[in-house]
This record gives structure tokens, sequence and C-alpha cells, in this order.
DNA sequence: TTGTATGCGTTATCAG
DNA sequence: CTGATAACGCATACAA
């Protein structure tokens, strides 16, 4: 595979054949006889030959992989998005490069540069939480790089999307908790750059008012690193543990959130959800063994894997150019957990 | 990037010079004229010029990607182990391309199949739970591929390896139940076929015997898929639980095991460690927010990664052929949480 | 200091 | 049915 790599010159040389003759019957054309195929095959198989990848890359000007683009890979959510993909990919002959940004603009960047300029044919995007710029996404779509969104997506870039009902899932959670009685609720969520976070704090805005409740931008926290930084979560709930009228209960919109609030309030040694109450995005197995009581909203990563991963190959696939494009929407489940007190979403939680 | 792709033909013509002057200018030869450079990179600039790696990886018979295998991203250890790798494959300039296994050695064996064939320069591997045949590693490596295996290593292929010290932490977290008091600590651990297996299995018995506990057979459970079906770590403390002498503690020998045993006894309505103790491997954080009285033995991981790809790069860039092996073994860290009972190790777990 | 020619491994085109 | 040749983009040995 390194030193003495086999190549079709050296079935060629070994049969006294040409190398186009060798390269058609690998390629099993019709125009070779089934002897020379067999013959060709055989030799082939005796120096265990493997054809040179990038070779191939570089005279089809497709490199058979595609890039992906997310925050973590240690964050449940994106790992299942990303065995989504790879399921499909594998399936479709496709190799999956994964790249992290650890929710740096800069790293996205240079990631992206290192990904296009032809090394991948296509991208699956997942913006980094210090994103606002777009042009380096603008650019490399602008030159005809297929790409997908998905999960936190760019409006402004025309191309296909999967994201879950963000709106609907934050709409949810939040009359959740008003349902169980609840009536000053807190939201804790990401970056305002993010589309995620404009889509489920307008759910949750929507669920207050269209239950007669106001909403009150103090109940309103936003951490820019989405709680990749514990003093975020720290500062944000300090401040609301702090207003004359404490929220009686919060509103986690990711999943980062969700298991830092827990982390939060056993560290001050409050209850969840005696003290407090607590609803989240999560895909943590974990989060919930954390908090048996807790009620998540989960979404449906592995589905939104495949969908963004066909739908790339869609663009990367066809021959036309295509102006029409998909946003596909998931539905989030919401998973309640039944409390045993009343007018509370969960059963106790260990201090 | 796509559909014109700019190369140093489209800037030799626009520059009326030959490719090899660009070429040599963009490469910054001593020999090509300060004003020449000059323009050739003002140029280059101008038409936005990306070099196409492919190309350049067909001509250096090197691609500059590096290949990982491993079970599973979504695993705090082997994440932490990646980014470990990518921070120096990041500063040295190369690419990684992660691929999962899922514990199946097929999977493995067509990850490493598509990995190879000159198109990663190196590998770093962790074997998979089911991996009993290396004939698939034993290959590449005779072919003079570069590898290190990390974690989940191969003994019988002579290469780099970097390990943490698992003979230690194990005898270091069972020494730590004996010390406490407990007097029947079974084991939960991984298939037989894992190095990780053997030495940790190891080190529980030496710790027992060298504290004057007798190793009994019946009280070491191997999880052959480490505990990925959640079945399998039923059936495992089901019997242990079911011995005329139940275990008062348990020491669990990963990640997954470890949060594997909280559930089954949440499950149970057991408390940790008030019915049982427990005591595992771990890298999550959130496990240790699972139970705060958990003690647990953390791996140094981040390094983990570093360190291998430092070997690895070792081997790749190091002219002539190496015959001396790094055996690099890291220290493991023992996280003993106080406990409010005296012979326990944690103050509660809720049910 | 710059240009020409060649090759990396493959496949497609065009001849035979 | 098979073979010679060119091209993908880049970088070097060799000329000039």
């Amino acid at each position: 595979m390194k030193f003495e790599a086999v190549t079709i010159k050296d079935i060629a040389k070994a049969l006294s054949l040409s190398t186009s003759t060798v390269s058609r019957a690998l390629r099993d054309s019709y125009e070779i006889s089934p002897e020379t195929k067999q013959m060709v095959l055989d030799c082939a198989e005796k120096l265990n030959y493997q054809p040179n990848p990038i070779a191939k890359s570089l005279r089809d000007r497709r490199s058979g992989s595609v890039g992906v683009v997310v925050c973590e890979i240690a964050n449940s959510f994106f790992s299942q998005v990303i065995n989504g993909i790879e399921s499909i990919a594998y399936d479709k002959g496709y190799n999956v490069i994964i790249s992290q940004s650890h929710e740096s603009y800069e790293r996205e960047v240079i990631n992206l540069k290192y990904l296009s300029s032809r090394s991948v044919d296509g991208l699956l995007v997942s913006l980094s939480t210090e994103t606002n710029d777009l042009s380096h996404l603008q650019y490399l779509h602008s030159k005809g790089l297929p790409m997908v969104f998905f999960d936190r997506v760019a409006n402004s870039i025309p191309t296909h999307q999967v994201t879950v009902d963000n709106f609907k899932g934050a709409y949810e959670a939040t009359e959740h908790l008003i349902k169980s009685g609840y009536r000053r609720i807190a939201t804790l969520t990401n970056s305002a750059y993010l589309s995620i976070t404009t889509e489920r704090v307008a759910g949750y805005k929507a669920a207050l008012e269209s239950n007669g409740q106001k909403v009150q931008d103090s109940h309103i926290k936003f951490c820019f690193y989405g709680g990749m930084i514990f003093s975020e979560i720290e500062v944000a709930l300090d401040s609301l543990m702090m207003l004359k009228q404490r929220p009686d209960a919060i509103f986690a919109t990711s999943d980062k959130l969700t298991t830092g609030c827990l982390k939060y309030f056993r560290k001050k040694g409050m209850k969840v959800p005696d003290d407090i109450a607590l609803v989240g995005f999560s895909n943590s197995e974990i989060a919930e063994m954390l908090n048996p009581s807790l009620t998540v909203v989960r979404q449906p990563a592995m589905e939104m894997g495949k969908c963004a991963m066909e739908l790339l190959l869609n663009l990367i696939e066809s021959k036309r150019k295509i102006t029409q494009f998909d946003k596909k929407v998931l539905d989030p489940e919401l998973f309640i957990r039944e409390s045993s007190r009343p007018a509370s979403i969960g059963s106790g939680f260990p201090v």
C-alpha cells in the first residue's frame, strides 16, 4: 500500500497488455473479451491490486467524499446526526469527513476552506455559534459547491435545509410548564445569531402569549457559547435567581444548556423541580438518567442526518441546476415525565 | 471551486508565464525574482486561486491526511482523544479522517480498507470489540503503512502504541473499594478480546490478591459489546445479584459500563452506594453529575490523542525504517469522592 | 531567473 | 476486441 503500490500498469506489464485494456477489464467493460477479463481479474487479485482513489478523483474531478461541519462531535445530538449521515453515505459509497468548529467562527472558516477546493463534493453544515458573517459560505455556494444546512441553518443562502420544528418544540415545552401551573417561566438559550435560538425563543414567547402570560425580557437569557463555558450559565442563572420575582421554571433550549442547568442547581443545592422546574431540549440518554423526572424535547437526530445527506446527494448527483429548494422540517418529540407533585413536572432530583 | 476551478495554468496564462514559474513562485522558491513572485501572488489572490490538494496528493504520493478508527465518537473518551489528535494534526497541517466501527469487526475492516490504499498517510487505531483476527491490520502494516494503536491495542503488531496504565487504574480502583471495607467486589468488563479488558481485569485480580481476598470467577462478568446493548448489562448484573452471596461492590471498567450500571440500579430501585458500591472508569462529565459520589478512574484522553498523533507523525515523516517502538503508558487519575457513610464510597444516589 | 518536459494513476477518446 | 495518447493539476529534473 505504501512502498510497492500495485497499479494497473503493473498488471498490464505482467500480462503484456495495455493499461487501457486492464482499466476496461477492471471496470467490466463490454468491449473486453471474457478471457482477457478473467486474466486481468485474476492477476489483480493475485497482486492485490487496489485502485488509487486519489488518481481517480483527479481524473473524475470528484472526490467521492462529503464534508460535515459541526460544532462538537462530543454532543449527543450531533453525533447522532453524524451516524445518520454516515449510514446513507455508506450505502451510496461516499466517504464522510467530519470537522469541528468548536463554536469558533475562525475555525469554521478554516475548516470550510480546507474541505472545499474540490476535495469534497458537497457540504453538510451546521453553523457555529459565533458565525454571523456568512460570506465564506456564500462564496462556496456561489461557486456551485453543493451544500445542505441542518439544525443551525443560514436562511440567506438558498439551498436545501433540514431542521426540526423548533418553534413547535419550544411552544409545547413552554405550554407544558404553563399547564403544570408555572407562572414565571424563564428561558436559557443560545447565541442570538443562531436560527435555532430565534425559532425556539419565538415558540417560547408564543406559548406564553397565547396562554395569557406576559413575555418578560428579563426572563430570556442568552448564552453566547451555548454553555460550553460553564460560567456563562452561572452568570445567566444567577441573574435569574436574583430577580425580585424569582422564576419558578426554566426552559433550556439545548442539550448543553439543560445539563448545564442541572449542574448549576446541584451546585447551589437546589432541587429540580421542587425548588424550580426544568424542561429542556436534550438528546442525551444520560441527561435523562441524570434527572428521571426531566421533561425533554428530543430531536430526531438520526433522521435529520439521513435526510440532510439524501438532499445533498440530490444536489451532487443532479445534472441540471436546482432552483427549488427543500426546507425539510422534522417533528420534535416531547417526552413528558409524570410528576408526583401537582403543578410540577418531576418527582425529585438529587442534590 | 467547482465549475470554474482556478489552476496555476490560469495564472500562468494571465501572466504569460510558464506553469513551473507560477508553481515555484507560489511555493516561494529562491530561484524566482521578487517581482515575478509578487505578480504571481497578486494574481493568485485576485483570481482566488486554491491549490488542488488531490493533484498534490497524486504527485507527492501522500495525502496529508491520517485516518482514525474508533468504535464510537459518541463516547466521551473517544471524542476527547479525537480532540487531542486534531489539535496536533491541525498544527502540523494534517487532516483527520474519522471512522467509526460501531464495535463491528466487519465495519472496521471496511473502514480500514477505505482509509488505506494510499488515501491516508497513516492510521490511528483503537480496535473494535469484535476484533480478534488482526490480518487486515497485519497486511497494512506489512505494506509499510504507518500506524499507531491507542487504548485498545494489538500487541502482536510491532508499532508504537499509547495506552493508560490500565493495570494501575484497575488496581487502585479495586484497592480503594477494599480499603473502604468492601469484601465482595465484582467487576463488569468488556470483551476478553480487548487489551484493555485483560489489563484491567489483571489489575482487579492483583488488587484482590495482594489484599488477601480471593478472586472468584463468578464475580467477573464480560459484556462482549461493552454495554452498547443494555441487555448485556442486565444479564450480567442480574446474575451477579442472584449469587447466594451478593456482591457488595462493583468495579465497572469502562464509561459505558459505568453508566450502564447506574441505569440498571436505578431501574431496579437500588441505591448506589447504599445498596451497592460502584467504582468505574469514566471520562464523561455527565456521569459524574449523575452520581456525584461516584469514584472514577479518569483517562487522560486528550493527552492520549496528542501523544498518538505525535508518534504517528514520527513514523510518517521519518526517512529510515523504525525498528524501535514506543509503548507510551499514561497515568490514569483516580477521583475519590468522600463518603458520608463509613465503609462506603459515596453519599447518595437518586432512585 | 525562467521555460520545457515528464510523471504521479486513472480513464476517455480515438484509432486500428 | 485492443492499443496508443491525452488529460486531470501540480512539482521537479533538466535545459536554456
